[in-house]
DNA sequence: GCTTGCGCTGCAATCGTTTGCATCACTCTG
DNA sequence: CAGAGTGATGCAAACGATTGCAGCGCAAGC
């Protein structure tokens, strides 16, 4: 169980350790003849050889794992992404290297550069911003860059995101039909493409449906926490504009609003109807359970982790933007407007 | 910033190569003279040099990667001790590899001889079972392992867990001062040293606070799932044996006798108490927020990494158990008996 | 003044693979 | 039967860093 190498291979079996290295690499097997292969197969098996991939790497410059950049792990959105991920690199032999960047750009740009050091043969990457160009930069100079979950403003990178516009139209829709008229919407940050997305999707819903648009109405996070969205969704409160229901851009941001219903005394649905986005794990189980736009956090992490792998063979290639269909989730944190006024 | 390499800098600087090698670690550097520690400083900075991690791997053979082996990242239980870990590790200059084996010895097998294939300098493992020798041949051969979360029975190994006797102690303290006299134990797998110390820690408070000690009233859950936790709780309610707590191995099996709880429409605390173990995230959030025993988890991955760095660096080490303080947390699932004889 | 010793640096082997090129034994063709 | 072609394998140079050893110059000691 020492550490073999291919020499040692090679003289079990009577041959180069070259040879070797031929036989037991699929694209070059077939330069070794048969009887050949099969008596390196044996001897392979018999030692139980592994070959070293350090070696290999150094030799290839090619280290068959890849950086994956995310906001935290410790954010429920974020582990079945990174399974996704995960299981697609399975398939190639690729291991993911993960870090979590806390959303702060210097933490992330530290990870990334000790990422790059550690020679990692692309980045799949979630928490760009759209200011930034840290990572069209890395693309010019040759990294390989997927995104997922955010895009970065019309950079040439692959993207996979959820149909963040779609999904606040079906949101909307709901909430018209139940009768909301005055929606208040807590949008995240501006510099995220998702916060973007989601508050356009809101504006030309809440045109479509004929409902109230009063610029009163929108209030951006500064973050995508439970803690920011309960500041937001109280100074609202606080504001004077009346309001039925509240679209957060985010689950965790709705959660926010369940602690100051619970802390005003108010009931949800019954005094405001509160709806998440992404329904992240766990969110069925609130009181009451979040209604919210379903987003394939696994399919995104496969898909990206796909898109990358795609590019990783190709010397040029035309950079895609995929957007993966969400679907409304309706629970029971949704009702009739009303209450507000039958007390 | 095409790669450079230490011959680039020994140019700039006019010296050989080995003593660039030598001026840039830190053991060595006191061999080269300070004059020349400056020009090959200045080269580096001017060139924007940085080492070759793989190059230097295979010379030393040592990867500074460390392999962490979790049932599964999407538990959210393991992503604060993932990132505990990763921030030991960080200050080490080691990067995590990590994998979630879904608690299938045959997933953990392949995951592991592929992380032993990349050259990983150690393994932190939270998948530990009792019957299993897995592990302790891995380290017979050398392999560095640090064992968190679960420990294997009496083996040589590094762990840190939590107090689980204790905590189960001060819930059943808790319990009884509320006035339950007969508990319902939802065990986990008894492979488990998780399971086995919250039992123990179970049986001997139960007795020590004078409760009714009853066989019945114990029951193993095949998994830490809350489907598995529903399933064993519906039966337990279907039994006829009369309970007025339950104490749950673990936070995700109380969510299933929350589930349980809800489809009979019955109301926690006031039909049944329910308690849960670890304090995982979100719980607090659950209604009624779950009463648990909340376990160190940042502290846990911090811990087991410490003790894995510690270990690379000597030869031959006792190995430490560590046991991690853990304290009640009260919330609303549990309270006074009596909602059923009220009825 | 010559040796001894020491501090500094250069030299070159090494880690284990991959891979372009050379070589060799054949077979096939005309 | 000579020459070309082909298929299989050996050879050796990389990849970029580390490190034992050797060598050099110089100061100190006798």
């Amino acid at each position: 169980m020492a550490n073999l190498t291919l020499r040692d291979v090679a003289r079990a079996a009577g041959v180069h350790s070259g040879t070797v290295s031929r036989a037991l690499n699929p694209a070059t097997r077939d330069r070794v003849s048969p009887e050949t292969v099969r008596r390196i197969d044996k001897a392979v098996r018999e030692l139980g050889y592994t070959p070293n991939p350090i070696a290999r790497s150094l030799r290839t410059s090619k280290s068959h794992t890849v950086g994956v950049v995310i906001p935290d792990l410790t954010n429920p959105l974020f582990p079945p992404m990174v399974r996704g991920i995960e299981s697609v690199l399975d398939e190639y032999g690729y291991s993911p290297l993960i870090v979590s960047t806390d959303d702060d750009p210097e933490r992330e740009a530290t990870h990334i550069s000790a990422l790059l050091a550690r020679q990692v043969d692309g980045l799949i990457v979630g928490t760009a911003r759209l200011g930034d160009t840290t990572f069209d930069e890395l693309a010019a100079r040759g990294t390989r860059i997927a995104l997922i979950n955010r895009r970065a403003a019309d950079s040439g990178l692959d993207s996979v995101t959820a149909d963040d516009d779609t999904g606040m139209s079906l949101l909307i829709h709901h909430l018209a039909t139940l009768g909301h008229r005055r929606l208040l919407c807590l949008a995240g940050p501006r510099n995220t493409s998702t916060a973007v997305a989601r508050l356009r999707g809101f504006h030309s819903a809440v045109r479509a449906e004929g409902l109230d648009d009063d610029a009163q109405l929108v209030v951006e996070c500064a973050s995508w926490t439970a803690a920011e969205g309960a500041a937001r969704f109280a100074e609202a409160l606080d504001g004077g504009t009346p309001f039925t229901a509240v679209v957060a851009a985010t689950d965790l941001v709705a959660m926010g609003c369940y602690d100051v219903m619970a802390e005003r005394g108010l009931s949800c649905p019954d005094d405001m109807s509160i709806a998440g986005f992404n329904d992240m794990p766990f969110v069925n189980r609130l009181a009451p359970p979040l209604t919210t736009v379903a987003v394939p956090q696994y399919e995104i992490g496969r898909e990206g982790a796909q898109m990358l792998m795609a590019a990783l063979g190709q010397q040029e290639h035309m950079p895609r933007t995929v957007l993966l269909p969400v679907t409304l989730t309706v629970r029971g944190s949704t009702g009739a407007p009303g209450g507000h006024r039958e007390r």
